[in-house]
RNA sequence: CGCGGGGUAGAGCAGUUGGUAGCUCGUCGGGCUCAUAACCCGGAGGUCGCAGGUUCAAGUCCUGUCCCCGCAACCA
């Protein structure tokens, strides 16, 4: 029996669509899994969403939908987290919800089962109460100590709540961190120790009667269970804890590998462990806190307005090259800064340049001299050879190294060392040189190849994790069979057999137009910038109200356009010749040049306020306003100016 | 305020246990022609934020100081 391998990722809180780095932190454990798995594991990976609280059912409210059609939707929906997956070729085997039933009735039971041993007990919440909204706040939830919902003053008020004995388990949560490798990177452990062990556990509050979507508390209505117990139990009952859907639990999979970002280091590191504790559930066998992609040096985030989308790149530059980037480049342990041109040069060096060429390149000699297959009589070459052989034969070790010690970036680094050196081999042995005369050289230009075609498979079966179709591809390309694509061939130099036969096919890794390409990037940014306003925006309406009278004394009149014409030295104005019915002309200037050409206006019926003071613009006078109805489409300004049927004569009053 | 991370060639980054400063892009020059105008070789370019200290030896340890980023109950 394989030994048994569990990973998982966070569970995404699905209250907007995921972004890159959902995606990051996904790939990775992705990549993870598969490479467990090319191990020879017997592994299980889970994802999953984390549906329940208090923004969801805001959310679902703005969006006139109920809290669960509203997850459904962004987790099952088209383009949502499930396809998203799936797009990016993840691996998972299992997905759970946290609205999924058997989560549901499993968490009633964690929740009685620590209620029962003491560890869960009934208190007051203190916080803030605004009476008008009927609302309980915490005091970091205020906005300048006001309501944040109405601004109005809030009062001190207590509410009812369950809380966990955090504080019981401070001591062995301090041992768990500082005396065990448990939480990597080791960075994570002082922030975790400095920032809240020493400053003192505080129990923690793990049930709300402040809204209602989440998993009530069966003894006692009117309570839910809070995130904490809710969401972080997911990486076990997923597996059948206090539950009949699965039956995994004791199967040996526990305990596993919890993959997180850092930003929630915080619960995984300490409120997750102490609820195992409580249960009396081993714990994780590690938990490792990755960086986090940044933009500019800085935050992404929605208001900031510079997510990126993962569905765009996977478009546009494949999956496999995006999952590659992404594992590539950024130290897993650490921040990185992401970009269009390091995503493009990342591609077109790697994958273009130095993998894919070389595969091109080895596959088109393959054939151009020995029709595809490589004769059996070979001639090695010590002195020539060793360098790359032996560099090529140690790679498994050193890319398994850094792989263990949750360093993708490392032993793609490795395997990209050797894949240099085999380009600098072709350069060393001239084959073309040795091609002219086949006689003589036949032998040892068949060994040149083989050497290289060999160091392709070993470098391609540790690359499959990262880009499982692409090295697919690849291995057929250079007539790997089934048996050379395994953990234990990548570790003996010879597996694939001397007359392999080669198959040159398309350009796996095509090269990216570096400056056409981040040209529409940008225009792609754009569209999806506009998509994402709202289609139809009109401004609020006035709080205020404005008395009869002072109504009343607003002159609205129909004018008719005489002439229209563009001022001259302006964008905006234009300047209109109005008959406003008492015989005299009327000039009123506005600034709606970007909405109509002068030449269509004239002889329109329009509205004017004809008693505002005379205003000089320009140069000109300017004796009341015309009246235009205004609203936002797609973040865009438009406006239409108020015309009315050509049947009402100048000057007829509006009242 | 506090905590964490970072400041290394023009740009972007690596640099476990202290011992000749590396990588990618760019740049300059050369080679090759099998290949996706790709590949290979070589050059120029850094007082490793600043100031002290420990040491035979420090980007790497210690102290001080300046600047940048992130964090204050849940956005990977």
């Amino acid at each position: 029996m394989a030994e048994k391998y569990y990973i998982t990722t966070p569970i995404y809180y699905p209250s907007d669509k995921l972004h890159i780095g959902h995606t990051y932190c996904t790939v990775a454990t992705d990549t993870l899994a598969r490479y467990k798995r090319l191990q020879g594991y017997d592994v299980m990976f889970l994802t999953g969403t984390d549906e329940h609280g208090q923004k969801i059912e805001d959310k679902a409210k703005e969006a006139g939908v109920t809290p669960q059609q509203f997850v459904d939707n962004i987790v099952e929906g088209p383009g949502g987290v499930k396809d998203l997956w799936k797009l990016m070729n993840i691996s998972n085997d299992r997905f759970i919800r946290t609205t999924d039933d058997y989560h549901v009735s499993a968490i009633q039971k964690i929740f009685k089962k620590m209620y029962d041993n003491g560890d869960i007990y009934k208190g007051k919440y203190v916080g803030k109460y605004c009476k008008p909204c009927e609302c309980f706040w915490t005091e970091s939830q205020l906005v300048d100590g006001k309501c944040p919902d109405c601004g109005r003053e809030v009062q001190d008020a207590e509410e009812e709540a369950y809380f966990f004995r955090l504080s019981k388990y401070a001591d062995r949560i301090l041992d768990l961190l500082e005396n065990t490798d448990f939480l990597e990177p080791r960075s994570r452990v002082n922030e975790m120790v400095n920032n809240f062990i020493k400053p003192g556990l505080e129990d923690l509050c793990v049930s709300r009667t402040s809204f209602t979507w989440g998993v009530p508390v069966d003894f006692d209505p009117g309570h839910v269970v809070y995130v904490w117990v809710d969401a972080l139990t997911n990486y076990i009952t997923a597996l059948g804890y206090q539950n009949d859907k699965y039956q995994d639990y004791d199967k040996g999979w526990w305990p596993g590998v919890n993959i997180v970002g850092k930003e929630i280091v915080r619960f995984h590191s300490i409120i997750w462990p102490a609820i195992l504790m409580s249960l009396g559930e081993p714990l994780p066998k590690k938990c490792f806190g990755h960086g986090w992609l940044l933009l500019d040096g800085g935050k992404m985030s929605k208001s900031k307005g510079n997510v990126v989308d993962p569905y765009l790149l996977a478009e546009r530059f494949g999956v496999d090259a995006l999952r590659f980037f992404l594992m590539r480049t950024f130290p897993f342990g650490s921040d990185g800064n992401f970009s269009n041109e390091l995503l493009i040069q990342t591609i077109n060096v790697d994958l273009a340049n130095d993998l894919g060429n070389l595969v091109s390149r080895t596959t088109a000699m393959a054939e151009k001299y020995f029709g595809g297959t490589l004769p059996a009589g070979q001639r090695a070459d010590e002195a020539l050879d060793a360098p790359l052989v032996e560099l090529a034969s140690g790679l498994r070790d050193r890319y398994e190294d850094a792989m263990e010690h949750y360093a993708p970036h490392k032993a793609l680094e490795e395997v990209f060392q050797v894949i240099a050196r085999a380009n600098k081999y072709i350069d060393e042995n001239a084959p073309w040189a040795l091609a002219k005369d086949m006689e003589q050289n036949g032998a040892r230009l068949a060994r040149v190849l083989y050497n290289l075609l060999e160091t392709v498979r070993l470098c391609t079966v540790l690359l499959t994790p990262f880009m499982p179709d692409s090295c697919g591809k690849i291995f057929d390309q250079i007539g790997a069979c089934e048996g050379c694509r395994t953990w234990d061939s990548a570790g003996k130099w010879g597996s694939l057999k001397a007359e392999a036969t080669v198959r040159k096919g398309e350009n796996l890794f095509p090269r990216i137009d570096m400056d056409k390409e981040l040209a529409e990037l940008e225009k792609a940014a754009e569209e999806a910038k506009k998509a994402a306003l709202p289609a139809l925006e009109i401004e609020p309406f006035a709080q205020e109200n404005v008395d009869f009278d002072t109504f009343c004394k607003s002159d609205f009149r129909a004018v008719k356009v005489k002439a229209c014409e563009a001022v001259k030295k302006s964008e905006k104005l234009l300047r209109f010749t109005l008959d406003d019915g008492t015989g005299t002309d009327r000039q009123i200037l506005s600034g709606i040049h970007k909405f109509y050409e002068p030449e269509e206006l004239v002889g329109k019926t329009l509205v004017a306020i004809v008693n505002l003071p005379p205003r000089k613009m320009m140069g000109l006078e300017s004796c009341g306003m015309l009246l235009s109805a205004v609203h936002n489409e797609k973040g865009e300004e438009k406006l239409n100016l108020i015309m009315v049927s050509d049947a009402i004569p100048a000057g007829a009053k509006l009242c």
